[in-house]
This record gives structure tokens, sequence and C-alpha cells, in this order.
RNA sequence: GGAGAGAUGGCCGAGUGGUCGAAGGCGCACGCCUGGAAAGUGUGUAGGCGGGGAACCGUCUCAAGGGUUCGAAUCCCUUUCUCUCCGCCA
């Protein structure tokens, strides 16, 4: 989320920043105008509100020097002032919560040096902060060669019997793989691998966080409000079993039939103040109302109201919960709504997690093979740092991302991507793409994105400087890598021409030495 | 799942309708004391929002949301979370 004053303070550079991005709601001169009218609802509020509050105190002098006659006339005064408090607050709350919900769908300003451009055609290479295409090359694994022709990750896969899309299918439906044998103890290893790598060099905690969020977490990691079509929601049964009897009930009031007996029931219901008790009566009713179908509908208004007022209380009740699309959701809210003291700065996160993704966009893309699926593990680094240090911050995640590939022995290249190619709540991103010669092209590992204070605003995550001030901190995540595609990579980069796939020597002591992973092992 | 008890500032903890943003303590900061430190001692010490050039003023916040009242940390309702006992369970 954007900072309102600073809008104010520069709406050109507003709008200019954000016409490289795309689908941008508003123009700096509708929020600002929203901000106004915010700022003359508060204002009318708390005037009327100090004049409330001073007419108070002088009734209780009143009544303590038990001058009756005095407080009465105060007190039919400020009855006057409550209707108009009152109002004054509903137009108060209306107003904040537009300019809130308009900032919620507003993406981040990139940073100055993000190159300009439509989508990833317009990404730029990147080679360090002082690197150039030489540098980079002779730091960076190269290339492997072949004899053969190399085959896709499935291929191999499928013909080892250890990579199974159909049983998958069968099971949880497309977009799913069962791994077996050694190759699903090399995802493993490849999990642990990355894991102990950052931990133990990189300056990370390990962390083992909730897979399963509230709504709060996931907006305040921008994936809630604007792309909820992305996440998978885990509902209980009895959930949706209310959202069944809803439908129901709506279904037999629509019908016409007697409510007088329906009416008294819900009557009663209504009375009793457990919600509980309440839902359990409901479900009887609606039990017998679906065996029977023996009300006579009369009062159909009354009821469907008082219905409908009971749904709306129960909908109060536990809500569902949502599945991680990844552990930047868990690991950045560690800090949300905490005031950090600047000494503790950077924090820095790693999980391995699983990672729960719709991908209600991509239709027909990456169909074959694993590359993308509904569920696959990934580690994932996130640091919280002050506004000063998020910029080497950046470098230091990217370069903690690439030693993986480094020490996995895989080609790779960091494009640094373009403001039309980056997530909506990126200051900056560099992607790396790993080389992958069966498909013969560079696929995206990994995505490390400076976020600047844009979640902090949304998490109420602060730190107090050394001088007392009190600033939003800066939030950073990365992958460090997708496990699931850098299994594919190891198998495409080490694979043989028998079929066979040889294991990166980093990875042997988690597979108990195994150097390769043979046709018929 | 059943029964009960709770939630107050960075932390502990008092406060059951009026001048309470909240006693007291701890912690922290600065000063005094000291050769230096400890101890002792003094002062200060929440956040959000709005107004104002500023000093400062106003408003909101005692888990969250709603209500009663001229006035709520205090009374009522709902939700969330924590603890204890029982049940179930990897």
């Amino acid at each position: 989320m954007l900072d309102i004053n600073w809008i104010k303070a520069n709406p050109a550079a507003f709008d200019a920043a954000l016409s490289a991005r795309k689908n941008v709601p508003f123009k700096a001169s509708e929020l600002i105008a929203m901000d106004d009218s915010r700022r003359a609802a508060i204002l009318a509020v708390e005037e009327a509100q100090a004049l409330r509050n001073a007419l108070s105190k002088q009734i209780g002098q009143a009544k303590a020097q038990k001058d009756e006659a005095r407080a009465n006339e105060l007190m039919a005064e400020v009855a006057a002032l409550k209707d108009a408090i009152q109002a004054g607050e509903a137009t108060r709350k209306e107003a904040e919560e537009k300019l809130r919900n308009a900032l919620l769908v507003i993406p981040n300003i990139p940073l100055e040096e993000v190159p300009r451009g439509a989508d990833e055609a317009d990404n730029v290479e990147y080679f360090g902060p002082n690197g150039s295409p030489a540098t980079a090359a002779k730091a960076r694994p190269q290339k492997p060669t072949f004899t053969f022709k190399p085959r896709e990750h499935f291929e191999t896969g499928e013909a080892l019997g250890q990579m199974d899309f159909e049983v998958a299918a069968k099971i949880s439906g497309s977009r799913f793989v069962v791994l077996k044998g050694h190759l699903a103890r090399l995802e493993r290893a490849i999990g642990q691998f990355m894991l102990d790598l950052h931990v133990d060099q990189h300056g990370y905690t390990e962390v083992q966080p909730p897979l399963l969020v509230k709504d709060d977490a996931l907006y305040g990691t921008n994936q809630l409000p604007k792309f909820k079509e992305d996440l998978f929601v885990a509902t209980t049964s009895t959930e949706l079993e209310l959202q069944e009897m809803q439908d129901l009930f709506k279904e037999i009031v629509d019908r016409d039939e007697d409510t007088r007996e329906l009416l008294e029931r819900l009557e009663g219901l209504e009375s009793t103040s457990d919600g509980t008790e309440q839902g359990g009566g409901l479900r009887e009713l609606l039990h017998e109302l679906k065996e029977t179908r023996r009300f006579d509908f009369q009062q159909m208004d009354q009821a469907r109201t008082k219905g409908v007022a009971l749904f709306e209380r129960l909908e109060n009740l536990p809500k569902g919960l949502w599945l991680i699309p990844t552990a930047e959701v868990p690991l950045t809210n560690l800090v949300r709504e905490s005031i950090l003291s600047e000494d503790e700065l950077p924090l820095r996160y790693t999980a391995l997690t699983p990672c729960f993704r719709s991908e209600a966009g991509s239709a027909g893309r990456d169909t074959r093979g694993m590359l993308r699926q509904h569920q696959f593990n990934k580690v994932e680094m996130v640091a919280i740092t002050t506004p000063e240090t998020s910029g080497d911050e950046h470098e230091k995640m990217l370069s903690d991302a690439e030693d993986v590939l480094k020490q996995l022995g895989i080609h790779y290249r960091v494009m640094t991507l373009s403001t039309g190619d980056m997530g909506f709540g990126a200051q900056k991103t560099y992607d790396i793409e790993a080389w992958l010669p069966g498909q013969d092209t560079y696929r995206e590992i990994s995505s490390v994105s400076v976020c600047g204070d844009f979640q902090a605003r949304r998490m109420d995550a602060r730190v107090k400087g050394k001088d007392g001030k009190i600033r939003h901190v800066h939030t950073l995540n990365g992958s460090g890598v997708a496990v699931g595609r850098a299994l594919i990579a190891v198998m495409e980069n080490y694979q043989q021409e028998d079929g066979s796939i040889a294991i990166p020597e980093v990875l042997q002591p988690y597979m108990k030495g195994l150097k390769s992973i043979g046709a018929r092992s």
C-alpha cells in the first residue's frame, strides 16, 4: 500500500511512475479527492466529539455540586449532538474505507533504475552490481554439452518409472505429480541442501510456518484483495454444509409455502444468544424442511428477513483459511503489527514449505511435466530491513539464490524485470532463469524482489530508530529456490545418454553417497 | 467437543460508571552521586489520526466489533485468542 501523503506531495511522480504499470485503476487526483473528503469527515466528527466531551465533564461537575437543573440543561444540549456524531462517524468510516480500498489495489512504484517496458520482452539481463557479461560468465556454471539429443525431465522421469503423472491425475487431477524412489529422495535432498545452505552460510533463521493462513496475512503480502483467483481456500465440511443450508433455505422461501411455524421457530432461534446453538437449531429445522416440505408460507417476507439475518450472523462465525501460495506469506507476516528495534534488523528468515496455486490464469500453459503444478515445494527467503539497507539486501538475497545454482552446477542467467513484467508489490525484481537443455531454453527458477515499505504499511510493521522515530520497515522476498524446478534442472542438466541421472556432488551426502540414479534403480 | 477462568502500556500489575491514557513496579533514556562501576537518587518514557509554521491543541485506542449512557477500562451482546479440567486425537 502506498502512502497517501506521499501521493499528495508527488502527484505527478505518482501518475508518471504508474503509467509504466498495467491496470492502475486510479489517478493521483482521484485519490487526493478521496483523502480530502476523509479529512473533512474526521474534522467534523472530532469537533462534535470535543464539544460533547467538554459538556459531559460539566455535567459531572454539576452533578457533584447537586445542581440538577444545570445538569439537565446540559444533558439536553448533548442529546442534540448525538445524531450529528453518529451520522458523522458513518460518513467518516465510509470515506476511510473508500480510500483504503482504492489504495489496496494500486501496485507499488518501480524504482528509478527498473527498465520501463510492457512485458517480459523488455526484461534486461543483469550481471551483478559491478558486473559485465564476461565476469558473470566466469563466475557462473557453463551450459553442459551433450553427445545426444537431451530429453525433457518428464521423459527421463517416466522412463525411470519414478515420476508418474497418470496416477497423480487419478488421485488429484491435472497439475499434480507423484515422485517415487530415488527421484522422490532427490527432491527431498535438493530441499534439504538449499535450506542448510541458507541457514549455515547465508545467515537466515530456519522457520516452520503455518501453511494455512487468515485473510489478514494475505492482505499483508498483497495476494488479497486483487489475486484471490490464484489461491486455494481450505474450508471445513461444516462451512460447506452451512452454505448448502443457506441455498436450500432460499429455495424453500422462494417456493411460497406456509411460514407460520417456520417463523415461530426462527424467532425462537433468534432469541437464543449462542451461535453454535443457533447453527444447530437451524440445521435441524432445515433437515425437517427438506424431509417433509410441510410448511405453509404466508408470512413470507418476515420469514425471509429473519432467516437471512440469522445466516448473516452465522457467517461471522469461523471463516475458511487459505493455503499459502508461497512461504513469503507467513514469513513476512512474522513481523506484522509490531514495532521492532533498529538493532534487531535485518531479520532473515527461510523456510521449506509446500506452495499451493490454482494457476487459474494459465490454462494450457506448461501442461506437460512438473514445471507448473498446483502443489510444489519451495525454499523461500524473507528479509526485514531498515529503509536504508533494503537495496543492498536485495543484492545479497540475489547472490544467496545464485549460490544455490552455482553449487548445484547449473547454468543460469539473471534478468531485471521490466515495469510491465514485475509483480504487484515489487519495487524491483530479479528473476533467475535456469538453463533447461531438454527444453533448450531458460526457465524461471527464482524471483527476488524488494518491496520497500509497501507490504509493511499493509501489515503495520515498523521499526523504532535510535532517534526514537518510528518508520515502516522494508521487506524483501526471494525463492532460494523452487525445489520442483530445481529438480527439473538437475534432471535435464545431469542426464546421461543411457537414461540415468548423475547426482551433483553437493547432493550426494543427502543421498547416502549415491552418485547416480540408474535406469534400473 | 463439554465445563470454567481470563485478555489493561515494551513487560508485570492495580483499577467495577465521571476529572483515567490509566496507580505501583520492572525495563529503557538522561542527570546527580562515583576514580570507574554497582547500589542509591531525580526526571522522563505508548501509538494512530486530524488541526497548526511551531509551541501546542483535539480525537481515538485498556483483545476486536457492536450496544446502553450526558459520560464506559468498568455495564450488555457478538467474535477472536489464552489458560485450567474432562473427552477425543497424529
